[in-house]
Order: C-alpha cells, then sequence, then structure tokens
DNA sequence: GGTATACGTGCAAGTTATTGCATATGGATC
DNA sequence: GATCCATATGCAATAACTTGCACGTATACC
C-alpha cells in the first residue's frame, strides 16, 4: 500500500538562472530591453514593435506575464507612478540580481527557433492554377520587406553611421540591425528571382 | 435560475477547412509532404528532416497527434503495413477531401512566424567580458551554416540541375530550396562581417 | 451625445510545441 | 549476457503563445 505517492517534480520548476537550462529567451529580451531605460509593460510592447521587437515579436500578454513572473524572481524591482490626464502606470526595472543574471545567460548555449513561412509549404504546391496567386503574394512580401528595409537604413544612419566609434555594447546592437539589414536584402533578392522565375510559368 | 448555461463554443471548434481561418501550418505542411508518396509518421519525421524540414521543423510528437488529426477528419486515410525484422508502421496518405483542402489552402492569407534567435539579443548585451564568447558562437553557427550549404547545394545539383526543365510544381520546389540557399549564403556572409567586427573590438 | 483612438493592466480559455517517458522488435557491438 | 542503436508509435505534463475580452481614464472628431 502506497499512502504516499512520489511527487514528480516538474523538469522546470527548481531551474537554476545561473546553472539550469534556459527554456527560451522571452524573459532574458525583456531584461535586455531594459538595461539601459526602465520601463512599464505597455512601453515595453511597443519598444518591441521597433527595437529588439524586430527580431523577438512578443505580444502585450506575454510581456504583462513574464514582468510579473520576473519580478516575483526578484530579477526585476517595479513602482507605480501617476500620471496626470493617462492611467497609472507600472514601471520595471532591472535589479542587481537580474543583471547578473543576463551577464550570465549570455554564455549559455543559443537557441535558434527558425523561421516558419507558409509561403514556402504552398510552393510545394505549385501549379498552372495557382501561379498568378503566388506571383500575388511574393509582391506582397517585396512591398512589406521593402518597408523594414526603409525603417532599417532610417535607424541605421540615424544612430550607427560610425559603428566603430560607439561603445561596444552599441556595436553588438548594430551588429543584430546589420543582421536584420542583411537579411532583409537577401529576402528581397530571392522575391526578385522567384518572381522572374513565376512569370515565366504564367507566360507559357 | 440558469438550469443550462449558455456553453461558449470554442473559436476554432468548428472551423471550415474551406472557408475558415487556418490556425497553423504544420498539417499543411504534412499533407504537402505525402502529394506524391505515402508515409508514415516515422518516415513523414525523417523527411523533415531533409526536405520540407529544412523550412518546417516538428517533433515526432507534433506529427503523430496531426497524423491522428487528419485522418480523423478524413484528409487522410492511413493502412496498416506488415514488416518482418522490423515493428509494423502505419502509412498515412492523402484522401481526395485533403487534396482538395491542400489546393484550397494555398489561397488564403499566408502567416509568417519570423525566427528567433538568442544570439541577437545576446549581442544587445556585447561588453569587453563576452566579446571572445560571442566570437566563438558565431564560429558555430558559421560551422553549421556551412555543411546545410553543402547540403543544399548537393540537393540542387543531383535534383534541380535545370530549373526551367522541370514540371511546375518541382519548379515551386526548387524556388523554395533557392530561397534556403540564398539565405544561408546572406547569413554566412553577416557572420563573417560580424566576426570581422568582433576581432577589432577584441584586439584593443 | 456617440464613437473612435490612445493609454494602461490584466484574466480566462484556448491552441501549439516541447520534454520526458513508456513500450516493443531486432540487429550490432562490447 | 548487457548495452546501445535504429525502427516504430504514443501518453502525460508542462511550457509557450494566441485570442478574445474586461475594466478604466482622457482626448478628439462628427
Amino acid at each position: 500500500m502506497q499512502a504516499f505517492a512520489y511527487k514528480k517534480e516538474s523538469v522546470y520548476a527548481n531551474y537554476d538562472l545561473f546553472t539550469g537550462i534556459e527554456p527560451m529567451a522571452l524573459s532574458q529580451a525583456i531584461m535586455t530591453a531594459l538595461i539601459e531605460d526602465d520601463m512599464s509593460g505597455y512601453e515595453l510592447a511597443q519598444s518591441f514593435d521597433s527595437s529588439l521587437g524586430l527580431f523577438w515579436r512578443a505580444s502585450h500578454q506575454q510581456i504583462y506575464q513574464e514582468l510579473k513572473k520576473l519580478s516575483e524572481q526578484e530579477l526585476l524591482n517595479k513602482r507605480e507612478v501617476s500620471q496626470t490626464g493617462k492611467p497609472n502606470k507600472i514601471v520595471y526595472g532591472l535589479t542587481l540580481l537580474g543583471r547578473e543574471a543576463l551577464q550570465e545567460w549570455v554564455f549559455k548555449e543559443s537557441k535558434v527557433q527558425e523561421a516558419k513561412d507558409d509561403l514556402l509549404v504552398k510552393l510545394y504546391n505549385l501549379d498552372a492554377g495557382n501561379v498568378s496567386h503566388m506571383i500575388t503574394e511574393l509582391e506582397g512580401r517585396r512591398e512589406n520587406i521593402m518597408q523594414r528595409l526603409y525603417l532599417y537604413e532610417r535607424i541605421r544612419r540615424r544612430h550607427y553611421a560610425d559603428p566603430d566609434a560607439l561603445p561596444i555594447r552599441r556595436q553588438g546592437v548594430y551588429l543584430a540591425l546589420l543582421g536584420g539589414i542583411r537579411n532583409g536584402e537577401q529576402y528581397l533578392g530571392w522575391c526578385d528571382e522567384a518572381l522572374k522565375q513565376l512569370a515565366s510559368i504564367d507566360a507559357e
């Protein structure tokens, strides 16, 4: 008779921020966004639409939940800020513990979650009846990537005109931006190649 | 007194494969993989490591569950195949309904789930103490992408030496492959740029 | 007055994906 | 004989993420 069943612990329940395995980097992305400035959840969600968020998308619900978790873990502190004409906000900042955890994290093994693009799967289904639709979709992609590249270039000219002169950390940020630019340029080139190929099929 | 509470239906519960909103394309990726050959879950998981899976990763658990769901929806049929020296396998194939659903799906709006790369977040945390670690990580990335490019090129030479001569559908597959190749080439170039920049920082 | 938008936080319920494990056959290696 | 690997399927638990909504303040526009 087994009165006390063995209670199986979650693999994640007691993972250690300093020695354990990190499940996913949203928490680190948020902490990283807070390195220079304290921010509220709302502000973070917006900055995720322009800065780090160019490489790491997160909805505001995800951000609010993560902020709550991180402040419970003492990696962030929070304070309420009264505002006039707007609702009050809760501003979060990195604690010393948080900064240490972030620096430690950098040395851990990286994870890559590769992009998933419906369009590539669709291309496996190419036939005479949907060529023109594929062309339309590709043109849409082309337009989107163009706009993104404009944005990147604006940021680059404004803040990273002379990357070698920047402090080290900003040089790292520049390299990430450069990755986005190069990736966009490549995608644009591929769109054009693909459009050319599809046009020749469509003409037949 | 409310004897019969209003039972709220899931938004997804009764979505229609032909008119509704598709949640995610794993099911379509699997169906696509089955266009030419019937396969078992195990074989699919393996083919996902070489063909479509180059652009759409899925674990075997995901695949088995999705196969079950799709065969319940009559989009796939299944049959057990006896084997000697190995366990029996369950082979799945596209039904007519499945083929139709797949063709319809191509005309729906595409979704892109952009890549999430820890390394880019890490670069935001670049400092004198971790430059050499970043270099090590980047060199690892470089090595991986090289190997992937070799694989892509092998496939290209073997099956897509003369893309214009291929049947239409294979031309689509070729374009997806080309996307992978271009993306790899770009990533490789970025790695080299970044490594150069980091080396100059490290030397200071 | 009504509606829309920006600001601001958050719950509830669902879907999607990962991790760890269970089970089983047969061949190869130590 | 024991251990490992490839084949083959699958459950259970949890984590990660999405969707829809609720609540509330203030400004602007029709």
